[in-house]
DNA sequence: GCAATTGCTGATATCGTTGTCAAAGAACAT
DNA sequence: ATGTTCTTTGACAACGATATCAGCAATTGC
């Protein structure tokens, strides 16, 4: 039926265990024989059984991605970006949400792992910055590259990004227009980015002598939702600030309805800046000034790291921080009068 | 290391071939022997090696959800259904993007499915619709189930949902409030659920003797940018509807951006509807009405469709037609004067 | 010149399951 | 008692690859 290991051998006239040695690249073939079975496996469209090769080698050729994030979209992105280096590498990518309030978390994705014989899991946040998870794991000898810790650990790989500066950075243009009542909506706690971007936040406002008013500064969870409740909360203070920096567009967004439920008027009375330049940022009016994280790059540089260290064959990869970029839009003027 | 059939089949005190009938559920293995073997089993901790199985039987234990699709919510939607089912049944889900103008596109597939010896396909709009690759599929006696296919084909077992039906509702609920100038952005032309939506439009104006006004007729893709351009051409006619109904929400959001953008009140001067019920659409203000679809339950049940097939474990299940749901929010008012 | 090392190759065992086939015993018909 | 059928079971081959190890020739070291 399919064309085996076997029928190659025969045509090239060589052992099969030497074709075995020109499919893996192995060291110690010589260059005649290399490109007469390479000819022979063209010639007879010869692909090596996956499943073979697992189960006399022990790998799968298959990665895993945890995840618990209700983002869809952000999911999306990191999907396409591991995808296109699976596709290039002939692994495949199995998806695998989890909970990461589970108290057995390490334990059943060890499991897992064990019975589907995964080769290497990349992990999103939350997850990435749950510590006991990643010792666990280290201790499993599990390979697994993380997207987006919050500290830059030197015993795993990982990609990130930079979440203080872009937000510093911002803050700043946001005191440029003149500008200095300014809320704060932080994200989920739980997650690594959110303490950064605040910090990020409230440092270029104190470098800046300005104050941090608490009463502006609110806690969401990333949610459209908690984003539409803190703007309702801030904008019910008794002095309104002229701007709102949330922590990612979803909440920039909720705050955005709840102002317009309110009348007020954006940008002239209120200014909104998000966080990641989600789809919606573009999509809203007035559209929204954000940071656009190349997150689909960062996922497939995710990917490379990982295969690097599980897949001989692929080119070993370094950790990486990624740079965001200023992205200014109507949510944003200069402070009038 | 890891327990095998072998361990189990020692401390059953059973050959290896009955511990295999046992986990495959086979008949003729008498009920003292098929307890003693899955004691043996829960005791030990066994799970068949799913790479061994696959090589000997021939079956993966994988299947692969196809799409060409950009809407992202509709597609982690897709993919959460068919994930509930993969993990209750062990099987894994594959995710592959294709290219519907691909002119191999079948001859592709299938060698992807050889490949890797995927057991099953489902097939998302617009490649639910393509009648070519389905005979291909079917000619090479693939495995697979449709989503929202157009035609409800008897050959091949889908799940869809009354486009037609909820489109027709709609527009009578529309005509109800009192509109009759109301405009139309049809999808993207190669998915049918485009057609059949217009059709339930049109067909509903038709019986209130309303005529469809081509110039309030537009053609879109499903994407935000189309939306926003034909609602920009639609508001730019001498006459403006009070109503533009949209084939999705993406679409409806771009509407709106346009007539916001040019100073249009919604929904006193213009009233917007949309479909699918998207998240976008509660989080824009005015919050749009639209039209709830079950994605997630249709593609469970796609996903069960195929591993009933697929699978002689799991329970045969059939083709099903989901029932869509109106949701009325802001955007959609009484006609006034 | 001889031993030791290196480079290349192949025979064969092996991974953990399922498939084939035959044997043993029970049940039934003759 | 004998033959036939049915149920239950196990020995062993097979799936298609990689791993081990040994053999042989060519090169190197002394």
């Amino acid at each position: 039926m399919s064309v085996t290991i076997k029928d190659v051998s025969k045509d090239a006239n060589v052992s099969i265990k030497t074709v075995s040695r020109v499919i893996n690249n192995e060291v110690n073939v010589s260059e005649d024989t290399k490109h007469k079975v390479l000819q022979s496996i063209t010639k007879l469209g010869f692909k090596p059984n996956k499943n073979a090769q697992s189960l006399r080698s022990k790998r799968s050729y298959m990665i895993a991605l945890l995840y618990d994030n209700p983002n869809k979209h952000y999911l999306a992105d990191i999907q396409s970006g591991i995808l296109q280096v699976c596709k290039e590498t002939g692994y495949n990518l199995v998806l695998q949400e989890c909970d990461y309030q589970n108290k057995n978390l390490g334990t059943e994705i060890i499991e897992f792992i064990r019975d589907f014989q995964i080769d290497g899991l990349i992990l999103t946040p939350p997850l990435s910055d749950m510590d006991d998870l990643l010792a666990s794991l280290d201790n499993a000898k599990v390979q697994y590259s993380i997207i987006a810790p919050s500290d830059k650990r030197t015993s795993s790989s990982y990609v990130s990004s930079n979440d203080y500066d872009a937000t510093y950075a911002m803050t700043n243009k946001i005191i440029s227009k003149g500008h200095t009542d300014i809320g704060f909506i932080k994200g989920h706690h739980k997650h690594s980015a959110s303490s950064l971007r605040y910090k990020g936040f409230s440092d270029a406002l104190v470098e800046m002598n300005i104050p941090v008013k608490s009463e502006w500064v609110k806690e969401g969870d990333f949610s459209f939702d908690s984003g539409f409740n803190a703007g309702l909360e801030i904008l019910e203070s008794l002095l309104c600030p002229s701007v709102i920096f949330a922590s990612n567009d979803y909440m920039a967004a909720g705050v955005m309805k709840a102002a317009q439920m309110k009348g007020i008027k954006i940008p002239s009375d209120l200014c909104i800046i998000g966080f990641d330049d989600s789809p919606i940022a573009e999509q809203l009016w007035p559209s929204l000034s954000t940071i656009r994280q190349p997150v689909e790059e960062m996922a497939c540089h995710a990917a490379k790291i990982l295969l690097g260290t599980v897949d001989g064959l692929s080119e070993k990869t370094e950790s990486k921080e990624f740079k965001s970029e200023l992205i200014l839009r109507e949510s944003l003027i200069s402070l009038s009068g």
